[in-house]
DNA sequence: CATGAATGAGCATTCATTCAT
DNA sequence: CATGAATGAATGCTCATTCAT
């Protein structure tokens, strides 16, 4: 359960002080980022930005590029705390379904430019740490397909196994779309208006999944 | 129907030289891009990838960006050229879904990198060539709302009026996803699988718009 | 009397082309290097102001500062031009100084820009070129030795004879400033005003060449 | 009497640092600028003439046109500390006017080659820039107002009081001609010859403010 | 531990000039 | 004679990173 990004050295040697600086690290280059995007910000800005000289800074990373893992393990970390929030053991699969599902779009909502920021600058991390990224975005993306299984376990939700992993995806990107589609989105729904029709329309693939593919259309 | 990027100048006079060297930057470009992102991308290297000199690069261009905004009008106007060929005035709105969802899903993987880089480098243009960029999306996502509209009219399609809009971008992003998630669906599933169920999910949610949000779950 | 600048090679055959072509490329330069001065203008905007295609404004020089030699040249004659209209063989001394003051005065008015212009980048000129430029310079200059040469043996004018051709290049200085300083100049004096209180100031260098260097005051 | 070059901001923080940097740089600058001019010397080689890597120079500039700017800033500042140095509140206005002319003619001798680069580039700073030495300019021009005033009133200079200005900035110019026409003035005439003669007539004018225009010789 | 001055490889872009048509 | 596309060396400037203090 330790968060702790060993995966990036510091030369310090106080466990708490690396916590507690690059906490000060990640907000100011998410700040940043969020405003100008990775490229353009510079090591200096961030440093300024988090009351940091730049060679303090860099006592507790590496590159800059550290600086944009730190913030997406952050972001993921806080999209994963709040949707565990509203896990519950004893909800049906189908109720755990509808409160993770609100609590997603919620989430989608508040942390709207930080999912964003994910979205756009994922691909900007070296291959080793993208990975951890990519892990810990399928790690997320699990917590719907356990969901899913309860669901089915307990009848309250019907849908082909094989497509349960699908699905979980799916859930993920139409949560995710309200942040990197809001720019068309949002002149035609509000939050709770997107949250009800995509329930909505979600809710409606577990009754049928009917037969339309008979046939080769093209 | 005419369609030259008469949003950026270019010192050459010859209109059809302009389209023909416009052609051979936005291809070393994409190969380049593709490979290494925008920002890792030197002009130098589009230039020699081209085959051409820095200096005459720039006398089809007038900033970095410029090639980017080509590239991502050539990729859109690729996805679009591909889905209006199986546009069919005669299909009714049900067939055309189907067909055009197929190309969809199958024009997604055929240029599965160059969607990919859209996504992830739309952000990196100057504000006004992004606006024409999400424009474009705007247009192709329209496509389908024209499609869902049909179907409503001719009654082979049930969706609630309001929702057209969204299920239009649903399409699109599942769409989509197919590129920016294969890291993991890839894993998983193979084009065919991939287009069948979720083409299934999808035709699903034109049966039961069910009544699922009855109570707050929170 | 031959002004033509055989100083500049050019490809072309025909002399009266060549007379034109030039004519063209001064005045195009002119207003151009007026606007943003010699290093900023390029020679493609010279071209295009000059109704010329850059191929062809090639054939009639051959490097840019070519261009600027024209315009000074041009610049030089202009000026030589208006102060040998007032000249007058039957002139006294004196009545030719007056008149020639005048009228170089009134000169710098008109040419403010293009005296200013001369003053700011016969030092971008080549050495060869340049030097060109400094004898025109100081031919103009003679102009006005002449003259009180003249006033000298017809009695009109007292002045030291070896001071002389330094007088001769204090009229020059004190007409140019009007160009050069007219910064701080124009904020006092109008033109009529200036020239008024110099020639006042001037002549009475002739009266009085007083024996103030009585010790050295340092 | 801090005349600190805050207009230039930079990214060191150590003010006296900042001092002594500066002044390197002004003192590499000075001499390239001198040989080759403003346009045609590099950053490059003014980071390698005072000893700094181009990097290093860039922290304490933000243009090239700075450089250029603390060097006219530079120029003005020598020059006026040697007219302030022979400035005494107890001379009388013309043993003033004799003393400070000596040292100007002087001084435009020893920094010829400096007061030459000031005329010439001045017009190459940016518009801002170019106001704050063309105001520092105007003060050293002022000095010589003051004297003219202070001869006026203890009677020892008689001058029109509308031709002071006037006659400071000719005071000016004629001390920088020095430097400006030194290819024709330096063959005929040396410092000591200039200066005598100068002063000869200078100080003509101030006795006789004739009535030589007498009617438009036109 | 903290600081911030120093570094220089690297980048996007320009522009005088040429030359094939 | 006229044209304008092609060229690439050269330029001003940036910025991630280091390391002496």
């Amino acid at each position: 359960m330790k968060k702790k990004s060993k995966l990036i050295p510091s030369m310090i040697k106080d466990e708490r002080l690396i916590e507690q600086r690059r906490q000060q690290i990640i907000e100011g280059a998410v700040r940043l980022f969020v405003k100008k995007g990775f490229y353009k910000t510079t090591t200096r800005e961030i440093a300024k930005e988090c009351g940091l000289s730049i060679g303090t800074m860099y006592e507790y990373i590496q590159t800059k590029e550290d600086v944009l893992y730190l913030v997406c393990e952050y972001i993921h970390s806080e999209l994963e705390k709040r949707l565990l929030k509203v896990m519950n053991e004893e909800d049906s699969g189908i109720e755990s379904l509808l409160k993770s599902l609100k609590k997603l779009f919620c989430a989608m909502d508040e942390m709207r430019s930080l999912v964003l920021l994910i979205y756009q600058e994922t691909k900007s991390l070296p291959r080793d740490k993208m990975k951890y990224v990519l892990s810990k975005e399928e790690e997320i993306t699990n917590l719907f397909v356990r969901i899913l299984e309860k669901g089915m376990k307990d009848g309250t939700i019907q849908i082909d196994a094989s497509s349960i992993n699908l699905m979980a995806h799916n859930i993920m990107v139409i949560g995710q779309m309200w942040t990197f589609r809001h720019w068309a989105l949002g002149r035609e729904y509000d939050l709770e208006e997107f949250t009800k029709r995509q329930m909505s329309l979600l809710l409606g693939q577990f009754t049928a999944g009917g037969e339309w593919n008979a046939g080769d259309p093209t």
